[in-house]
DNA sequence: CGCCAGGCAACAC
DNA sequence: GTGTTGCATGGC
């Protein structure tokens, strides 16, 4: 079994720092770097790295559900479309016609169903953005699930929560750990029990996850090159 | 062409 | 509570 820290510090070594959570409608704009944040004295201040404010959190919120079982380009995109017609903060867009933030949000995908999300999303949001929600409250708003739920905790108000995806389960399952068959809130506090409870290294282990699942650790796994291939029990199966 | 992508809700059993 | 299905565009 490889240990989740030392996979973790793996991944950190061979792919380095991923920098979630990407803000598209403020990507390239002074004084932003190319994922949106705001360039400090030393380190990039955003989601992990520093406070985000009110319009940023809305923009991870929205960004988090147009993500869902898409991918990110094609949510990026939906974004700075809703950013270009104004419409990143709730009332205005409350105020969009109803086919038209449809029409905006196309390149993400099941667009009839995430407009439904995004207006129920912004009808609760000004109340709930009050304070820092918590998963119960944002777990009753529609299309909010476990994962997006904890990809809002962690990236738009800095909550130290382990985002215990597919993605994750499955690398965690392959590095010998034993959570088949739990459920995704069994396999977060899992998780959770075994990693420091620190914001930002829990999101750049998310984002790292995400990355290796995608690169290499795939459904069908390519373990030639993988950093982690030394002594995970998968690659000394296949090989 | 088929398969998958930062899932979720509704429904079946 | 676990399993299955619809949703829909875009990249490879």
């Amino acid at each position: 079994m490889v240990k989740l820290v030392a996979a973790l510090e793996r991944l950190l070594v061979s792919y380095g720092p991923r920098g979630w959570w990407p803000l598209p409608s403020l990507a390239g704009t002074p004084g932003r770097d190319a994922n949106g944040y705001a360039l400090g004295p030393s380190l990039p201040v955003g989601p992990g790295g520093g406070a985000i404010d009110r319009s940023l959190r809305f923009e991870i919120a929205v960004g988090a559900v147009l993500a869902q079982n898409t991918a990110w380009s094609g949510a990026e995109r939906a974004v700075a479309a809703v950013a270009e017609a104004g419409a990143l903060s709730p009332s205005p867009m409350l105020a969009l016609p109803a086919g038209e933030l449809e029409d905006l949000i196309k390149p993400a995908g099941t667009f009839r169903i995430k407009a439904g999300y995004l207006r129920g999303l912004a009808s609760a949001w000004t109340e709930l953005d009050e304070g820092v929600p918590t998963r119960g409250e944002l777990l009753a708003l529609p299309g909010i699930g476990f994962e997006t739920a904890d990809c809002v905790l962690l990236y738009a108000y800095g909550e130290p929560t382990f985002v215990a995806d597919a993605y994750a389960r499955r690398l965690l399952s392959r590095l010998g750990h034993a959570i088949d068959g739990r459920s995704y809130e069994g396999a977060r506090r899992y998780a959770e029990d075994l990693l420091p409870l620190e914001a930002p290294y829990l999101a750049e282990a998310h984002a790292l996850i995400v990355e290796h699942c995608k690169l290499r650790c795939r459904a069908r796994p390519l373990c030639d090159g993988c950093p982690l291939a030394t002594d995970c029990d998968v690659h000394a199966k296949a090989n």
